[in-house]
DNA sequence: CGGGCCGTTGAGCGGGCTCAAGACATGTGG
DNA sequence: CCACATGTCTTGAGCCCGCTCAACGGCCCG
């Protein structure tokens, strides 16, 4: 028998999308998994493969991603522990991105099976999953809306601002600043920019006394204008103490 | 009791995401809904509304948008005869983004009670709506690649092929050519281009002998090279045919 | 026949890209 | 302890894709 420590964040977070009974948690812990420590930059799936698992993020972090056929590569979300990362990929047959981990971290394989047969099974369940994609899709289309149409800081300035916001809802930092583990190559990839350009932008984030960037993490200054510049409202996150 | 055939693409689409029982397929066309010709222009949902029905387009086309603070504006998909185009803003609350119509067309509103009720009484319906949702969100992925990573060229031609391939799956055109009703401005925001760039790249196109535009149609006039330029793999649509 | 809406074209500008180089960490082997 | 490699961050200079501003033409419809 599994433990069933490790689904915690998972079952709560689902449990967050969608009213669970005791029987519903249950079963849903008592999913088969197998938990593997990942190092940086592990795959956790690629792109045309048959993915057999649905992963949960333990600890740590992960980016979806893919690239044009000229190498081009872009980061659609940032998944972090109690994330359901890849329900797409292993319910639809083929993976049509990337799923890598930012950094080492613990992640729950769970076959996609055992997904089917607890939603057949358990009906509120299935709707708990599928409003969390639903919730997936509502970030994917912001994440659009930022690369098409804000300029380069407005980007920076609201990606900072979803990630605060999500991170703190997950109890895993603040909104004052938080442990951010992307290079600024990666920060490129999901803003649609360049790296020199991201660090002129952070640059010039902190030189409006907007943030401090040391290392790895970010300390947010001044979280009202932030948001103004970064035109961000937490709607799209769909949580409930908005 | 309302009518069956209204909903009939609607079920058949979603028969292909998941395998349905005859069953599966009575509950989904017992639901209850009303038809409604709606006009060009018309909104189907509104941003920051309680979205209290479903919509499933019968005829015509829809768009999902959003506009920054500042008014500019991003389509994140467009909508077509049989898609369920609002199951996003009905089951999470309150709508995050804004659905139209792009011409006139017959839409039926199921309310979001019976929804809820048949996906949790007939399991299949909530893992056919759930995957459905999952390929929405492959499709909006595909469109941040778009628009972050590939110039006005590419991102044109392969928005030109996406619509080639998903009416000629719903059988309302052909890789041939097909009916495009949009002005050169939806284009530009669908794009996150201007509408002076969507017009210079519409032409750059044509000189090539890829595409010849009229009014609100388009012909393909070289498949081949247009998936080439436009980067285009049908992977990311999860069709059966693929 | 006049007023929208839509498409078209030109001229000039600028945000973000490209190319190039150097600075500064961290790790690894000798 | 140093020598060296690799990855990341930083900065400068110049250029180009796509934007802005401006104007005009065609078409539909009242």
């Amino acid at each position: 028998m599994t433990q069933s420590i490790p689904l915690h964040a998972f079952v709560e977070k689902l449990a967050r999308r969608r009213v669970l009974s005791d029987r519903d948690r249950e079963a849903l812990f008592a999913l088969p998994h197998v938990v593997k420590t990942m190092r940086r930059h592990d795959y956790l799936v690629r792109e045309e493969e048959e993915a057999k698992n649905c992963c949960v993020i333990l600890s740590g972090f992960a980016v979806r991603h893919k690239a044009t056929r000229y190498g081009a590569r872009q980061i659609f979300s940032i998944h972090m522990a109690g994330d359901g990362v890849d329900l797409s990929n292993s319910q639809l047959g083929k993976a049509d991105h990337n799923i890598q981990m930012l950094c080492a971290g613990d992640v729950a394989f769970i076959p996609v099976d055992a997904i089917r047969e607890v939603t057949f099974a358990w009906p509120a369940t299935c709707q708990a999953m599928w409003y969390d994609s639903l919730v997936d899709g509502a970030i994917f289309r912001e994440w659009t809306l930022n690369v098409g149409r804000r300029d380069a800081l407005s980007r920076m300035a609201h990606m900072l601002c979803e990630f605060a916001i999500r991170l703190d809802e997950a109890g895993l930092g603040a909104t004052q600043g938080y442990e951010l583990p992307m290079t600024q190559e990666e920060l490129a990839d999901a803003l649609g920019l360049t790296t020199i350009h991201v660090n002129r932008t952070l640059k010039a984030l902190a030189k409006e006394k907007l943030i401090v960037r040391t290392s790895r993490s970010v300390e947010i200054l001044d979280w009202a204008r932030l948001a103004i510049i970064g035109d961000f409202d937490s709607g799209y996150l769909h949580l409930e103490s908005a």
